[in-house]
This record gives C-alpha cells, sequence and structure tokens, in this order.
RNA sequence: UGGGGUGUGGCCAAAUUGGUAAGGCACCUGACUCUGAAUCAGGGGAUUGUAGGUUCGAGUCCUACCACCCCAGCCA
C-alpha cells in the first residue's frame, strides 16, 4: 500500500507515519507490540495489536513483539505464554523474537552508568517516603534530595553496590537529574533503577536491580530501531522524559513516540484489576470465561478473529476516549459469520408437533441448503417424521396481530420440508401452556414451496423426534445491563448473562460436528461447539451472537 | 489549584492551504425473501462544548470560559 495515499492514512498515527516515509526520514517502518506478562489480554490489547502489526504490514515494515518484563514480582512465563497464542490467534506473526526487555538489561545498565558519568542521574539514598514527600504535590515543586549533588564516582560505587546485591532492597535508588521544580511530575527526577530481590521469569536470579518502565522502553525501541513507538495516552506526559532518556544514552536510534485513546467498550470492563476482581470473585468461570472481554475469552466464545480484526479497524484510532458500542463488535461478528456459518436447525425450547395425516412410522430425508449465502456450501439431508420438535415461541395459543407465526387454523412453512397447519392444541390444564400441537401437513407442498403459488407469512425450524441429537446450549449475554458499569460493577453485572439450555434437540448433522466449528442455528443465532465441553454425539454450543432481531419476540 | 490531553448527530469518526458538516454502528420505513436474518432502496436526526471576535465566509484562525480524562509508584 502506499503510505502517501489518502487510504492508508486513515487515522492520525498513520498519517504521521505515511509522511516520516515520504519525506524519506525512515526508509522502512518498524514498530512493536510491548504488552507487560502480568495479565491476559483483552479488546483493547487487540486495538493496539491491529494498529502495530497493521502499520508493519501496510508498510512493509515489521512489528515486534516484545514483552516488557521489568517487574519481576508481577511477571510469569504464563502470561508470555497466552500473549503469545492470543496475538497469533488474532493472526498476526512476528519475524525476530518475541522479544524481552529482559535482554536488554546489561545495556540498560550501561546507559545507568553513562548517565551517572555525564552528571545527569544519581544514587538517591533516602527512602521511597522521603521520596515521595520530597517530590512536591502538583501545584507545588519538589525539593532536592541531599544526595543529588553528590560526586559521579561516588553514585557509581553505589551503582556497582546495588547490582553487586551489596544493598537491601529499597537502600537507594538511581535517579535521573532533571528538574525537580518542573510542573511536570515526571521530571522531577524520576528513578530509573530499583533494587529488587525477586525471581525474574527469564533472568533468574541474576539481577536484584531492575530498570523502571520510563527508563527501559526507551532504550529497548532505540536497541530494536523502532521508528514509532505507539503507546496510549497515559503516558502522554512522559513522553518527555521518554525524549530525555533517548538524547542523553548513546544509542543507535531515535524512536519517535506517539499516542492514541485506548479502546472502551459498553456493557463489559476492561481494566485488568477489575477484571482480576471477576475472576478471583468468581463472577465468571475464569480468564476463558466466554463473557469475558479478554482474547482467550472471545476465541472460547467462538468470535472469528477475522471479525475482530475488522472491528478494530471500524473502531478507528483518535486522541478521545470514546466508549465504542458493543453493538459494533456484535455486527462484525455477524456479518462475519453470516458469509462464514454453515447452517443448521436446533430447537432451544421444544414444543411437540404432531403431523396428523403423517404415515405413523414414515419417514424421509430432504435437502437442505448448507448457507443461503453461499451456494458452494452445498447441501446436506435433514429427516422428516411424524413427531417434530418446534420452538415454543413458535407456538401462541392467542396470536396477537403482529404474531404470524404457528397457531390454530394457521399455516406455516416447516423449513426445507412442508407447510403445515395447525389443527388443534393439548393444553396442560395446571399451567394453561400448549403441550402438544397438531398439525396437518400438505404433501404437495415437499421441499418447502407450494404448487398453487399460495404463500405463508413464516418459516419455522424443526427437528424430528426420532432422528433428533442433543446439545447443551449456553446462551451468553452481556456481562452487564448497564452501558458502562464503572467502579460499582458488581451491582450491575447481568444476571442473565448465562442461561444453559440442557437437551436440546438438534439435527443429526449437527450432532456429529466438530469442536471450534461456528454454525448458525437458523432462526436463532450464531453458535461455536465448545471444544472443552463438547462430546462425540453431545455438542455443548455457545452463543456468539444472536441473529438480529431473533425469533422470540411478539 | 500546576502540567498534559480531549470536546463534531444515541455511539465511534472524517473534513487538503478558512468556502458553507463524509462514512460506519444504532434506530425507523419500504421492497424482496423458504432464516421476523441477510440483501436492496429510502428516512429521521448536528445551530461541530459555551460565549464573543476576525472574515464576504470558520468545525477549521483569535480571546475567554465550561466539561471530561491523565499525572504526585522504588507499577506499566
Amino acid at each position: 500500500m502506499d503510505p502517501g495515499s489518502k487510504e492508508f492514512r486513515r487515522d492520525f498515527v498513520r498519517s504521521l507515519v505515511g509522511a516520516d516515509l515520504e519525506s524519506g526520514k525512515h526508509a522502512r517502518i518498524v514498530t512493536r507490540f510491548p504488552p507487560e506478562p502480568n495479565g491476559y489480554l483483552h479488546v483493547g490489547h487487540a486495538k493496539s495489536i491491529c494498529l502495530n502489526f497493521g502499520i508493519a504490514l501496510e508498510t512493509g515494515g515489521q512489528c515486534n513483539m516484545r514483552f516488557d518484563d521489568t517487574n519481576p514480582e508481577k511477571e510469569s512465563d504464563e502470561y508470555v505464554r497466552s500473549i503469545l497464542e492470543d496475538v497469533r490467534w488474532l493472526g498476526f506473526e512476528w519475524g525476530g523474537g518475541p522479544y524481552y526487555a529482559s535482554d536488554y538489561f546489561e545495556t540498560i545498565f550501561a546507559a545507568a552508568c553513562e548517565l551517572v558519568e555525564k552528571g545527569l542521574a544519581y544514587v538517591d539514598e533516602q527512602t521511597a517516603d522521603e521520596i515521595r514527600a520530597a517530590r512536591g504535590t502538583l501545584t507545588e515543586a519538589g525539593s532536592g534530595s541531599k544526595w543529588r549533588e553528590r560526586p559521579a564516582s561516588e553514585s557509581l560505587i553505589r551503582l556497582d553496590e546495588m547490582r553487586a546485591g551489596a544493598l537491601p532492597d529499597g537502600a537507594c535508588v538511581l535517579r535521573a537529574r532533571i528538574d525537580m521544580a518542573s510542573p511536570n511530575i515526571n521530571l522531577r527526577d524520576p528513578s530509573l533503577l530499583r533494587i529488587r530481590r525477586a525471581t525474574h521469569h527469564r533472568t533468574g536470579d541474576q539481577w536484584c536491580v531492575y530498570p523502571m518502565y520510563d527508563f527501559a522502553h526507551p532504550i529497548s525501541d532505540a536497541l530494536e530501531g523502532i521508528t514509532h513507538s505507539i503507546c496510549t495516552l497515559e503516558f502522554e506526559d512522559h513522553r518527555p522524559l521518554y525524549d530525555w532518556v533517548v538524547a542523553n544514552v548513546t544509542l543507535p536510534s531515535r524512536p519517535r513516540q506517539i499516542e492514541f485513546a485506548r479502546l472502551e467498550l459498553t456493557h463489559t470492563i476492561l481494566s485488568k484489576r477489575k477484571l482480576l476482581e471477576l475472576v478471583k470473585e468468581g463472577h465468571v468461570a475464569g480468564w476463558d470465561d466466554p463473557r469475558m472481554p479478554t482474547l482467550a475469552g472471545m476465541r472460547r466464545r467462538g468470535v472469528p478473529p477475522e471479525a475482530l480484526r475488522d472491528f478494530c479497524e471500524r473502531v478507528g484510532v483518535a486522541k478521545a476516549n470514546s466508549v465504542v458500542d458493543m453493538a459494533l463488535l456484535e455486527h462484525c461478528v455477524r456479518e462475519n459469520l453470516n458469509l462464514e456459518a454453515p447452517r443448521y436447525m436446533g430447537v432451544l425450547r421444544p414444543l411437540k408437533v404432531v403431523i396428523e395425516n403423517y404415515p405413523e412410522d414414515g419417514e424421509e430425508w430432504l435437502p437442505a441448503r448448507n448457507n443461503p449465502e453461499d451456494p458452494s456450501a452445498g447441501t446436506r439431508e435433514v429427516p422428516f417424521a411424524r413427531e417434530l420438535w418446534i420452538e415454543r415461541d413458535d407456538f401462541r395459543i392467542e396470536p396477537g396481530k403482529k404474531f404470524w407465526r404457528l397457531a390454530v387454523g394457521r399455516e406455516v412453512r416447516l423449513r426445507w420440508a412442508y407447510f403445515i397447519t395447525c389443527t388443534r392444541v393439548e393444553v396442560d390444564p395446571a399451567t394453561g401452556e400448549p403441550v402438544l400441537v397438531r398439525c396437518t401437513y400438505d404433501p404437495s407442498t415437499r421441499g418447502g414451496d407450494s404448487p398453487d403459488g399460495r404463500k405463508v407469512k413464516a418459516t419455522l425450524h424443526w427437528v424430528s423426534v426420532r432422528h433428533a441429537g442433543t446439545a447443551e446450549v449456553r446462551l451468553y449475554d452481556r456481562l452487564f445491563s448497564d452501558m458502562s458499569p464503572g467502579d460499582d460493577w458488581r451491582e450491575r453485572l447481568n444476571a442473565d448473562s448465562l442461561e444453559v439450555l440442557q437437551d436440546c434437540p438438534v439435527e443429526p448433522a449437527l450432532a456429529q460436528i466438530e469442536k471450534g466449528a461456528r454454525v448458525q442455528l437458523e432462526r436463532v443465532g450464531y453458535f461455536c461447539v465448545d471444544a472443552r465441553d463438547s462430546r462425540v454425539g453431545r455438542p455443548a454450543l455457545n452463543r456468539i451472537v444472536g441473529l438480529k432481531g431473533a425469533a422470540t419476540q411478539t
């Protein structure tokens, strides 16, 4: 793609990148996706992944997969594995690597020495509390540490002791000497290195001094030749510090940081802390619960990665914090699945129908299109017999004006089969609910069309009682009833976010479907055959998303 | 309160050097239809945060104000 083209410059980040390419500032673009391996990836990360990998793909550059693993106490190998799996699932590949900030610890330490030698950093022996107290406030300047002016040689010795493990945790910290009176608090002599005796998931006990994000990130970027370091808005006022490091440390390149607004979605929460609480408190079944906005959850739910990528393209990239409507994600999923998902018939809440003029032990297999949107998907055969299951919602004892499905005296079509007319209904005297619907069929309408051209208003899905397989159906819905759950999200959990239906009759072909398959249950919605809980002959179907205005209305 | 950002229809989001508000989602209507889906065709909705100013003309320039977000970790 031509980076100068209007098509490429869809958003302000791509515009900046395109300009740098056109001006010749960079011959090749290198971006990076730098998660900290301390949690699972969610949709918000997907936006960043699509942006960074997308730009690399579109410009013929590269995007490095890099772990920002500078805080051993919170990070683990389990997270790096899940993150790599999620990125791969989303559909992206990285050339070299994956890279790790921890691979640069030696270089970062050398950079620390360089800064000290230049008089741009010093080892501060105040306690964390003292440092905090001296930092000042939003409106008052901070004051310099008594160690601020100590000779470089002295700091260098301390620095070596820090690295050698001669000093206890918290004994001192390396600080940049910038400006204690800066209105930007990030510039009031920020900490660069701290002592932490913790086993790192990759470097083990090799180090007891670890760099802070603000120190490690620009150096990591520069070492990898990153041209554009794209991050979220909250790092905007860290940019002066990022630039300070890049300018004052001897580095092979000068990356540029660009910030964009992170994604937020209605009806869910995306903060790592809240997601963790959701899991820990048992509101969901785990990180990959299909209701979770995590990539693992969405994958389990059955969201196609293509749909998720499409969604990320559609939300756009800008600097205004915004909350995207969940409906957009659902739209992307439907649009993808409408073309891709083979159709089957299955009944969620069964009601028995007897075709009284159909032979007692009669049976016939009728051809059905697998996907009306895609002729190449072919056809399959569906068994028809005298006793059928239909959806309870498709029958009404007292049909309203707007209800045009089955009722006594009404004629409807059974998908791919026959026209049937309801003659009477048997009702449970206790509840008043219909328990059996009696109908007659018109043999001349075999296949679903009437030779005399008469029309029916409704087409119902159905399953032969005798031939039915059974499935467990999990109806997933939005995790929160409220558009923006906020901090009292616990009170806004959607009590109906999961409804499990056992023994739902499904057509034989569906009972045999392979795990992981995504299908459409006609007139009901899109489902994914759960990879974990399905058994041969008894699939567990996760609802990905319902059909628009599904068959459960008046 | 200091600093850094952002404010365009319900939700996102465009708008070359100021020239008289794209598009998508959502919603509504009609057509079509063997999925009340899809598809197709229409439609409603914006005094572009507010108030002034410059200009023949401002979302775009100037001034003031308001609202919201981020920052005082030895987290990222």
